[in-house]
DNA sequence: ATAGTAATGAGAATGAATCTCATTATACGA
DNA sequence: TCGTATAATGAGATTCATTCTCATTACTAT
Protein backbone atom coordinates (compact mmCIF):
# COMPACT_ATOMS: atom_id res chain seq x y z
CA UNK A 1 0.00 0.00 0.00
CA UNK A 2 1.70 3.08 -0.94
CA UNK A 3 1.89 5.86 2.49
CA UNK A 4 -0.48 7.98 1.10
CA UNK A 5 -3.38 5.12 1.48
CA UNK A 6 -1.89 3.88 4.26
CA UNK A 7 -2.52 7.73 5.99
CA UNK A 8 -5.53 8.26 4.46
CA UNK A 9 -6.95 4.97 5.83
CA UNK A 10 -5.50 5.72 9.32
CA UNK A 11 -6.72 8.72 9.45
CA UNK A 12 -10.59 7.71 8.47
CA UNK A 13 -10.07 4.88 11.22
CA UNK A 14 -9.45 7.50 13.81
CA UNK A 15 -12.42 9.88 12.80
CA UNK A 16 -14.41 6.50 12.97
CA UNK A 17 -13.26 5.92 16.59
CA UNK A 18 -13.86 9.37 17.53
CA UNK A 19 -17.48 9.17 16.58
CA UNK A 20 -17.44 11.33 13.91
CA UNK A 21 -19.15 10.98 10.63
CA UNK A 22 -17.09 10.26 7.21
CA UNK A 23 -18.37 13.37 5.41
CA UNK A 24 -17.35 14.04 1.81
CA UNK A 25 -16.09 17.92 2.41
CA UNK A 26 -13.89 16.29 5.48
CA UNK A 27 -12.80 13.38 3.55
CA UNK A 28 -11.41 15.53 0.30
CA UNK A 29 -8.70 17.56 2.86
CA UNK A 30 -7.94 14.25 4.44
CA UNK A 31 -7.05 12.69 0.49
CA UNK A 32 -5.55 16.85 -0.53
CA UNK A 33 -3.44 16.43 2.88
CA UNK A 34 -2.21 12.41 2.11
CA UNK A 35 -0.92 13.57 -1.45
CA UNK A 36 1.58 16.07 -0.19
CA UNK A 37 5.04 15.23 1.02
CA UNK A 38 5.41 18.31 2.79
CA UNK A 39 3.07 21.01 4.53
CA UNK A 40 -0.02 22.75 2.66
CA UNK A 41 -1.75 26.00 4.36
CA UNK A 42 -5.28 25.96 5.11
CA UNK A 43 -6.08 28.84 2.13
CA UNK A 44 -4.14 26.58 -0.56
CA UNK A 45 -6.21 23.56 0.59
CA UNK A 46 -9.28 25.70 0.72
CA UNK A 47 -8.40 26.81 -2.84
CA UNK A 48 -7.84 23.54 -4.36
CA UNK A 49 -10.57 21.91 -3.03
CA UNK A 50 -14.24 23.66 -4.78
CA UNK A 51 -17.24 23.47 -3.30
CA UNK A 52 -15.48 23.09 0.01
CA UNK A 53 -16.20 26.07 2.52
CA UNK A 54 -13.14 27.93 4.14
CA UNK A 55 -15.23 27.01 7.50
CA UNK A 56 -14.82 23.21 7.07
CA UNK A 57 -11.50 23.64 5.66
CA UNK A 58 -10.20 24.72 8.70
CA UNK A 59 -12.08 22.78 11.08
CA UNK A 60 -10.87 19.68 9.43
CA UNK A 61 -7.65 20.49 10.16
CA UNK A 62 -8.43 21.39 14.09
CA UNK A 63 -9.71 17.56 14.04
CA UNK A 64 -6.89 16.48 12.79
CA UNK A 65 -4.72 18.07 14.41
CA UNK A 66 -6.35 17.13 18.02
CA UNK A 67 -6.31 13.24 16.59
CA UNK A 68 -2.46 13.34 16.09
CA UNK A 69 -3.11 13.11 12.12
CA UNK A 70 -1.73 16.52 11.06
CA UNK A 71 1.03 18.43 12.16
CA UNK A 72 0.88 22.26 12.14
CA UNK A 73 4.39 23.88 11.65
CA UNK A 74 5.47 28.03 11.14
CA UNK A 75 7.38 28.05 7.90
CA UNK A 76 8.29 31.92 7.90
CA UNK A 77 5.32 32.83 5.60
CA UNK A 78 1.78 34.77 6.91
CA UNK A 79 0.36 31.65 7.52
CA UNK A 80 1.09 28.29 8.97
CA UNK A 81 1.74 24.84 7.39
CA UNK A 82 0.20 21.66 7.81
CA UNK A 83 1.08 17.85 7.21
CA UNK A 84 -0.10 14.78 7.64
CA UNK A 85 2.05 12.97 10.55
CA UNK A 86 3.01 9.20 9.50
CA UNK A 87 1.05 6.52 11.75
CA UNK A 88 4.83 5.06 12.39
CA UNK A 89 6.28 8.07 13.64
CA UNK A 90 8.10 9.15 10.63
CA UNK A 91 8.65 12.45 9.96
CA UNK A 92 10.72 15.42 8.81
CA UNK A 93 11.47 18.71 9.51
CA UNK A 94 12.52 22.12 7.74
CA UNK A 95 15.08 24.38 6.71
CA UNK A 96 13.84 28.00 5.71
CA UNK A 97 16.01 30.52 3.78
CA UNK A 98 14.85 33.77 5.75
CA UNK A 99 15.74 35.97 2.40
CA UNK A 100 13.03 34.12 -0.23
CA UNK A 101 10.82 32.26 1.91
CA UNK A 102 12.41 28.85 0.23
CA UNK A 103 11.41 25.81 2.49
CA UNK A 104 13.41 22.59 2.76
CA UNK A 105 12.95 19.14 4.34
CA UNK A 106 15.52 17.20 6.10
CA UNK A 107 15.90 14.24 8.50
CA UNK A 108 18.75 13.81 10.54
CA UNK A 109 18.44 10.49 12.56
CA UNK A 110 20.68 12.03 15.88
CA UNK A 111 18.24 14.69 15.91
CA UNK A 112 15.80 12.58 16.52
CA UNK A 113 17.83 10.75 19.29
CA UNK A 114 18.70 13.67 21.14
CA UNK A 115 15.11 14.80 20.99
CA UNK A 116 13.74 11.86 22.54
CA UNK A 117 16.55 11.73 25.63
CA UNK A 118 14.53 14.78 26.61
CA UNK A 119 12.70 14.58 29.60
CA UNK A 120 10.85 16.95 31.52
CA UNK A 121 9.27 16.05 34.89
CA UNK A 122 5.33 17.19 34.95
CA UNK A 123 5.20 17.59 31.10
CA UNK A 124 4.14 14.14 29.20
CA UNK A 125 5.74 14.91 25.86
CA UNK A 126 4.01 14.60 22.36
CA UNK A 127 5.56 15.83 19.71
CA UNK A 128 8.26 18.35 18.88
CA UNK A 129 8.99 20.83 15.55
CA UNK A 130 12.17 22.12 14.89
CA UNK A 131 13.35 24.66 12.11
CA UNK A 132 17.00 25.51 10.99
CA UNK A 133 16.91 29.44 9.55
CA UNK A 134 19.80 30.50 7.22
CA UNK A 135 20.40 31.49 3.75
CA UNK A 136 20.22 29.29 0.44
CA UNK A 137 22.22 29.58 -1.74
CA UNK A 138 20.27 31.84 -4.54
CA UNK A 139 20.20 34.50 -1.69
CA UNK A 140 23.36 34.24 -0.39
CA UNK B 1 28.07 43.27 34.00
CA UNK B 2 24.27 41.77 33.96
CA UNK B 3 23.29 40.06 31.38
CA UNK B 4 20.51 42.60 30.64
CA UNK B 5 22.57 45.31 30.19
CA UNK B 6 25.02 43.29 28.37
CA UNK B 7 22.48 43.08 25.65
CA UNK B 8 21.24 46.12 25.44
CA UNK B 9 24.51 47.95 25.09
CA UNK B 10 25.30 45.23 22.39
CA UNK B 11 21.97 46.10 20.75
CA UNK B 12 22.77 49.66 20.99
CA UNK B 13 26.32 49.13 19.40
CA UNK B 14 24.61 46.96 16.70
CA UNK B 15 21.97 49.56 16.23
CA UNK B 16 24.61 52.59 15.86
CA UNK B 17 26.96 50.53 13.42
CA UNK B 18 23.98 50.17 10.81
CA UNK B 19 24.00 53.67 11.02
CA UNK B 20 20.13 53.92 12.96
CA UNK B 21 19.73 56.65 15.27
CA UNK B 22 19.45 55.75 18.74
CA UNK B 23 15.89 57.18 19.41
CA UNK B 24 13.93 57.15 22.56
CA UNK B 25 10.86 54.81 21.29
CA UNK B 26 13.20 52.19 19.87
CA UNK B 27 15.73 52.33 23.32
CA UNK B 28 12.82 51.52 25.02
CA UNK B 29 11.62 48.51 23.68
CA UNK B 30 15.31 47.46 23.51
CA UNK B 31 15.04 47.70 27.88
CA UNK B 32 12.16 46.57 28.00
CA UNK B 33 13.35 43.06 25.63
CA UNK B 34 16.46 43.24 27.82
CA UNK B 35 14.41 42.52 30.95
CA UNK B 36 12.68 39.25 29.78
CA UNK B 37 14.09 36.22 30.35
CA UNK B 38 11.70 34.71 27.91
CA UNK B 39 9.14 35.39 24.76
CA UNK B 40 6.52 38.69 25.05
CA UNK B 41 4.54 39.72 22.24
CA UNK B 42 4.74 42.41 20.24
CA UNK B 43 1.22 43.50 21.44
CA UNK B 44 1.97 43.25 25.06
CA UNK B 45 5.31 45.58 24.27
CA UNK B 46 3.20 47.97 22.99
CA UNK B 47 1.02 47.76 25.95
CA UNK B 48 3.46 47.73 28.30
CA UNK B 49 5.10 50.98 26.66
CA UNK B 50 2.72 54.09 26.83
CA UNK B 51 3.67 56.89 24.30
CA UNK B 52 5.00 53.82 22.45
CA UNK B 53 3.28 53.29 18.85
CA UNK B 54 2.35 49.73 17.89
CA UNK B 55 3.90 50.34 14.33
CA UNK B 56 6.94 51.41 15.94
CA UNK B 57 7.17 48.55 18.33
CA UNK B 58 6.93 46.15 15.28
CA UNK B 59 9.13 48.62 13.67
CA UNK B 60 11.62 48.04 16.34
CA UNK B 61 11.39 44.11 16.43
CA UNK B 62 11.84 43.69 13.03
CA UNK B 63 15.05 45.37 12.91
CA UNK B 64 16.55 43.78 15.70
CA UNK B 65 15.85 40.62 13.86
CA UNK B 66 17.37 41.49 10.91
CA UNK B 67 20.67 42.50 12.93
CA UNK B 68 20.18 39.10 15.27
CA UNK B 69 19.51 40.53 18.11
CA UNK B 70 16.19 39.11 18.67
CA UNK B 71 14.52 35.98 17.69
CA UNK B 72 10.90 35.20 17.03
CA UNK B 73 9.08 32.33 18.23
CA UNK B 74 6.13 30.16 17.74
CA UNK B 75 4.62 29.34 21.37
CA UNK B 76 1.50 28.44 20.07
CA UNK B 77 -1.10 31.00 21.26
CA UNK B 78 -2.66 34.14 18.42
CA UNK B 79 0.44 35.82 18.14
CA UNK B 80 4.05 35.32 17.69
CA UNK B 81 7.11 36.00 20.55
CA UNK B 82 10.16 37.89 20.88
CA UNK B 83 12.91 37.47 22.86
CA UNK B 84 16.38 38.60 23.28
CA UNK B 85 19.27 36.81 21.18
CA UNK B 86 22.56 36.58 23.72
CA UNK B 87 25.72 37.52 21.94
CA UNK B 88 27.40 34.96 23.03
CA UNK B 89 25.43 32.32 21.29
CA UNK B 90 23.27 31.29 25.18
CA UNK B 91 19.69 30.49 24.47
CA UNK B 92 16.76 27.81 25.08
CA UNK B 93 13.80 26.43 23.32
CA UNK B 94 10.52 25.66 24.27
CA UNK B 95 8.36 23.37 25.81
CA UNK B 96 4.53 24.03 25.13
CA UNK B 97 1.32 22.52 26.64
CA UNK B 98 -1.09 22.17 24.11
CA UNK B 99 -4.08 22.05 26.10
CA UNK B 100 -3.49 25.37 28.50
CA UNK B 101 -0.44 27.08 26.47
CA UNK B 102 1.64 26.89 29.31
CA UNK B 103 5.37 27.42 27.99
CA UNK B 104 8.45 26.58 29.79
CA UNK B 105 11.42 27.19 28.50
CA UNK B 106 14.54 24.43 28.61
CA UNK B 107 18.06 23.92 27.82
CA UNK B 108 20.19 20.62 26.38
CA UNK B 109 23.45 20.28 25.45
CA UNK B 110 23.15 16.91 23.94
CA UNK B 111 20.54 18.65 21.45
CA UNK B 112 22.32 21.81 20.34
CA UNK B 113 25.42 19.57 19.16
CA UNK B 114 23.28 17.76 17.66
CA UNK B 115 22.19 20.91 15.63
CA UNK B 116 25.35 21.83 14.90
CA UNK B 117 26.24 18.66 13.39
CA UNK B 118 23.26 19.15 10.92
CA UNK B 119 24.74 20.62 7.41
CA UNK B 120 22.89 20.88 4.17
CA UNK B 121 25.03 21.94 1.04
CA UNK B 122 23.12 25.09 -0.48
CA UNK B 123 22.27 26.35 2.70
CA UNK B 124 24.47 28.62 5.33
CA UNK B 125 22.67 28.08 8.77
CA UNK B 126 22.34 30.62 11.23
CA UNK B 127 19.67 30.26 13.80
CA UNK B 128 17.23 27.23 14.75
CA UNK B 129 14.00 27.03 17.15
CA UNK B 130 13.11 23.76 18.59
CA UNK B 131 9.63 23.19 20.41
CA UNK B 132 8.34 20.14 22.17
CA UNK B 133 4.74 20.00 22.39
CA UNK B 134 2.64 17.77 25.21
CA UNK B 135 0.70 18.34 28.16
CA UNK B 136 1.62 19.76 31.47
CA UNK B 137 0.54 17.81 34.69
CA UNK B 138 -2.32 20.07 35.40
CA UNK B 139 -4.12 18.80 32.02
CA UNK B 140 -2.95 15.29 32.10
C1' DA C 1 -38.26 6.41 4.93
C1' DT C 2 -37.70 9.25 9.11
C1' DA C 3 -35.73 11.41 12.89
C1' DG C 4 -31.86 13.14 15.21
C1' DT C 5 -27.97 15.60 14.92
C1' DA C 6 -23.22 16.09 13.03
C1' DA C 7 -21.45 18.73 9.43
C1' DT C 8 -21.43 22.22 6.12
C1' DG C 9 -20.73 26.86 3.71
C1' DA C 10 -21.65 31.81 2.87
C1' DG C 11 -20.56 35.54 4.83
C1' DA C 12 -19.66 38.43 8.95
C1' DA C 13 -16.44 39.27 12.62
C1' DT C 14 -12.03 39.20 14.84
C1' DG C 15 -7.46 40.55 15.66
C1' DA C 16 -2.45 40.39 14.78
C1' DA C 17 0.41 42.51 11.70
C1' DT C 18 1.31 45.97 8.13
C1' DC C 19 0.86 50.29 5.77
C1' DT C 20 0.14 55.53 5.18
C1' DC C 21 1.40 59.90 5.83
C1' DA C 22 1.71 64.13 8.28
C1' DT C 23 4.60 65.35 12.16
C1' DT C 24 8.70 65.07 15.24
C1' DA C 25 13.30 64.02 16.75
C1' DT C 26 18.01 63.03 15.89
C1' DA C 27 22.63 63.61 13.92
C1' DC C 28 25.86 66.32 11.88
C1' DG C 29 28.11 70.06 9.52
C1' DA C 30 28.51 74.99 9.37
C1' DT D 1 24.50 76.75 18.98
C1' DC D 2 21.73 76.76 14.77
C1' DG D 3 19.92 74.91 10.57
C1' DT D 4 19.23 71.24 7.54
C1' DA D 5 18.49 66.61 5.95
C1' DT D 6 16.21 62.78 6.84
C1' DA D 7 15.50 58.85 10.01
C1' DA D 8 11.91 57.81 13.02
C1' DT D 9 7.53 58.17 14.99
C1' DG D 10 2.38 57.42 16.05
C1' DA D 11 -2.59 57.62 15.04
C1' DG D 12 -5.38 55.49 12.41
C1' DA D 13 -6.62 52.90 8.26
C1' DT D 14 -5.93 48.57 6.03
C1' DT D 15 -4.90 43.82 5.10
C1' DC D 16 -5.68 39.17 5.48
C1' DA D 17 -5.39 34.67 7.96
C1' DT D 18 -8.37 32.65 11.08
C1' DT D 19 -12.62 32.18 13.75
C1' DC D 20 -17.46 32.63 14.42
C1' DT D 21 -22.64 32.56 13.23
C1' DC D 22 -26.47 30.42 11.82
C1' DA D 23 -29.62 28.67 8.48
C1' DT D 24 -29.32 24.61 5.65
C1' DT D 25 -27.69 19.99 4.29
C1' DA D 26 -26.29 15.27 4.67
C1' DC D 27 -24.89 11.21 7.57
C1' DT D 28 -26.25 7.35 10.27
C1' DA D 29 -28.93 4.38 12.82
C1' DT D 30 -33.47 2.78 13.53
MN1 LIG E 1 -12.56 25.60 -1.07
MN1 LIG F 1 2.45 51.34 23.31
ZN1 LIG G 1 11.89 15.08 14.70
ZN1 LIG H 1 19.35 25.55 20.37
Amino acid sequence: MSEENEWSEYAARLIADAGLRRSTPRQRVIELLAEQSCAITALQIDAALDGVGRATVYRAIEQLEELGLVHKVDLGGSAFGYEKLEPSGHHHHHIVCDDCGKVEPFEDEALEDAIHDIHRKGFKLETHEVTLHGHCADCS
